[in-house]
DNA sequence: TAAGTAATGCAACCGGGTTGCAAAGATTGG
DNA sequence: CCAATCTTTGCAACCCGGTTGCATTACTTA
């Protein structure tokens, strides 16, 4: 269990402290996306500074993606092993405004834009908005 | 000029004051979206709750939108006169990461999406994000 | 093992957003 | 035209997510 969590972190160069495994392990088990808040919530003995630089980490290093779905906090959730956070890797993501979860959806990609001339594109942020099938 | 926004802010059900006027004024000149610490630096003497009051009138009664281009604060920007901020409004809202403007492209709407088994759409939210044609 | 580097914990701060409350302004019924 | 009422404004304070500086601790490696 904490071996395997190590390799994710090994192969993305992060070292694996205590800390970031427990961090990871969150990660994985979720199968929504979470905040700095929440994560705060669940390891209450740690520090949010910590918590945040872990996040930090784990996102400058493409093991995580950060989603906005305007509901307040940033929320991450994982990439996939094969992701490079680059615009073919880009889905939407659902936010569920009961429930307030959020979700990556992975097998649908974000549509293609033909955008107004000398508009150049980077990348895309797409988020539904509506009731999750547990909310239903 | 007063007079003109005073008719649209009339046909939305909301009493033209002096403040709400110049605000008024300001979107409507202004070609892209503007957040509430910059309609603040607007107008220096203008109080911050009374600005935000304000937005949140203007956008309950839809004459704007909120935008959240994940660049920080929240922007808004003129509805078109036909909104009514239903899903059949929606469009495509474009952030240059060069100037920070952020752009309503009326002309593109978003894209629909087909989404998993029991899962509701109220909403979509979608930034594309770039350089803009007057940054390059 | 000592020196150097990286991670952590603590505290404080910042900025956007939001609210309570009192004062000022507009509205309306008598 | 005035009094009572309702609305808007201004001020202050607060909340919360995010972020940083700095000292301490843990780890690495020469």
């Amino acid at each position: 269990m904490k071996k395997s969590n190590d390799r994710q972190l090994i192969k993305r160069n992060i070292k694996p402290t205590a800390m970031r495994e427990l961090v990871l392990e969150v990660l994985t088990e979720e199968e929504t996306a979470i905040s700095l808040p929440e994560l705060e919530k669940r390891f209450e003995k740690a520090d949010k500074a910590t918590l945040y630089r872990t996040l930090k980490t784990f996102e400058e290093r493409k093991l995580i993606h950060s989603i906005d779905d305007g509901s307040g906090p940033v929320k991450y959730a994982l990439c996939l092993e094969k992701c490079s956070c680059e615009v073919e890797d880009l889905h939407v993501h659902f936010h569920c405004t009961k429930c307030n979860k959020t979700y990556c959806l992975h097998e649908i990609p974000v549509p293609s834009i033909s955008l107004p001339k000398d508009f150049s594109l980077e990348s895309v942020n797409m988020v539904v908005q509506g009731i999750c099938a547990n909310c239903e």
